[in-house]
DNA sequence: AAAAAGTACTTTGTGTTACAAAGCTAATTA
DNA sequence: TAATTAGCTTTGTAACACAAAGTACTTTTT
């Protein structure tokens, strides 16, 4: 019977973190863009693109996903007379994936238990 | 210049870890159903659905998908005369899942250092 | 005996996503 | 003037997720 009551338990549990999760974050990709962007504060087109190996259409598009959702802010400028795109994440973007990461180590130690 | 190097390892970093990780289970219920199996060896078709507020035809296409990848393996049989489904992770999809937490595990320990 | 419900799907349809490839704009360098 | 750079947008395709309905067979309920 307690048997019975403690599966039913750690059912519930993984269905918790499983919703925890941002769906925002679930690609690759976007693993990828985020982490580098907490890291490193701000980050062009160009470096970004090349960072992940991203056609430049993709990268666009996932950008704007991040954009849309608030995680990641814009910054256009020239350095010497090119045009240069700067992304840096925002605070909301940053809690959310602090969120995220947080739920995804819970899970994992669940797992290891 | 040391500053520069050191950059472009970070960014290399976070490329090999994303690319380790599987795209079989990038989605949160995926990760889920993965997760229940490794901790509970057997679950039927309604156990897991349950567990996890899945629609009959998205858990079908979900192990489907699974099973097709040698991830899981279904067992049939009857209990009393009521058909039942039994749902077990195999030896592959247990090592899969593992290396994919243990990619997540690093990359999420390279994030807070 | 007939109707309802359980089990585990399959089928169908829809909306979302990922992605590559090509096009585009405006400037810049060769 | 031609090619390149930078950063997109557009277009098209294939994959995916998912709900809802349909299916087949059995069992339970009335």
């Amino acid at each position: 019977m307690s048997f019975t009551v403690s599966l039913f338990i750690s059912n519930l549990n993984v269905h918790n973190f499983i919703d925890e999760l941002n769906k925002a974050f679930e690609s690759r990709v976007r693993l990828g863009l985020m982490s580098l962007l907490v890291v490193q504060d701000e980050m062009d087109f160009a470096r970004l693109k090349e960072a992940l190996q991203l056609s430049d259409g993709n990268l666009a598009s996932h950008m704007q996903a991040l954009e849309k959702l608030g995680y990641i802010e814009v910054h256009k400028q020239f350095i010497g007379r090119k045009p240069n795109t700067q992304y840096a994440v925002t605070e909301l973007g940053r809690n959310a994936f602090s969120a995220h990461l947080l739920s995804l180590e819970k899970l994992i130690k669940q797992m290891q238990s």
